[in-house]
DNA sequence: TCGCTTTATTGACACTGTGTCAATAGACAC
DNA sequence: GTGTCTATTGACACAGTGTCAATAAAGCGA
């Protein structure tokens, strides 16, 4: 036998390990999906051992959790401009405004796609992925939406039987769901034409429910 | 020691195990998300030993893609009665029927709530369940919806500038994720109301969309 | 009723992936 | 250089899966 040379272990500071374990799993996921991802799978990619990985986190949920963190923070910002503003200027306004919330949502969604997919795959598995997702980001949204269409029905901007809470859940699970079909699939960017089109068809439904 | 008598070994026909086996797999699914659905915490309900379990079924997956087979067709039988009328009659019409169809796909989602949540949730964990949920069932679905759009369009029912494929795409998308979040946590039963608002809420979008 | 055949059922095993911990060995301070 | 600190890992225990040869219940023919 040759072999018998082990590889010299490296020693990194423990946030430098921790942003290679980060991006090792943002790597991971962009050309595999979350139920192919394994603790070992992840570590491979960073030259480290496996048990090293859980200095860092607890278990690959709380991996994909802290991975949503900064992406979270960016949906909610863009949406915010619509989702705040007030009624006045008329239903041409408001469509515009939300318009412009949709793409910025679905640039967003375009870019962190199957990241987001990993987290929303996992909030299936895992009761606190499940947590900080849905009941922590998406219904955050729906909470704040609903806000928004509550208001525009008083404005007299929309139709007064419509249902703000019921509404905002459906349009909001409607988006994500759909921008996770569309852009949420590892490995397969999609075209200009397919973007368009998508962001065409949430524009379409968004504002003939509320603005129609 | 007192113990030791085992428990006697029982013997069924085949078809009754099996049956026994999907039952508890529903009656568990009532109960617990399928996450925690193990081949053990299944045939625990049965009497039959965990082995017994791969004498009928290979895996927990195949196991759920036999619980959808009756449901799936019974949810293409009912929204049929819209998606394949024709477009004589009017907006009027047409939106009295599809209000119609939704119901009825509503209250399908109302009976097996949790078990098409079970699908659903091991359709992100299993390549073969997603095959047979998110291609086999929900993409024919889009389909046979865009059909029917496109013919809506094209007699002057619905706006010209809809897109069949991808409106239909996030309608069916809203429809089962809103229905599955609404009626597909186990154990526990939305109040009529409930149901009511959410059943509107599908209506009003899907209608203004297309009809609006 | 008895013995024989069929086959439903299971105990025991191997395997994969998880999470833990005591022991090891780089890196830095002095 | 020497010593301390702590990042790193080999080895372990565990949970759940899937398999298979051995077992025994049911049905059948006499």
């Amino acid at each position: 036998m040759m072999g018998g040379e082990r590889a010299p272990r490296r020693r990194r500071r423990p946030e430098e390990a921790e942003r290679a374990i980060l991006a090792a799993a943002r790597s991971f996921l962009a050309e595999r999906p979350f139920r192919e991802m394994t603790v070992e799978g992840v570590m491979a990619r960073t030259g480290l051992s496996r048990p090293a990985f859980y200095a860092y986190f607890g278990d690959r949920y709380e991996l994909v959790t802290r991975l949503l963190e900064g992406i979270g923070g960016l949906l909610l910002a863009v949406d915010w401009r619509w989702l705040s503003g007030d009624s006045a200027g008329g239903r041409e306004a408001a469509s515009a405004v939300l318009a412009d919330a949709l793409r910025g949502g679905s640039e967003t969604f375009l870019e962190y796609g199957p990241v987001l997919r990993a987290i929303s795959d996992a909030a299936v598995q895992d009761p606190r992925v499940e947590e900080v997702y849905r009941y922590g980001l998406i219904e955050r949204l729906t909470r704040v939406v609903a806000d928004r269409i509550s208001r525009d029905v008083e404005a007299g901007l929309s139709p007064p039987d419509l249902d703000p809470e019921e509404t905002a859940q459906a349009l909001v699970l409607m988006t994500e769901r759909y921008l996770l079909d569309a852009f949420g699939r590892p490995s397969d960017p999609p075209s200009f034409e397919r973007t368009e089109a998508v962001f065409g068809a949430l524009e379409t439904i968004w504002v003939r429910t509320l603005y129609g």
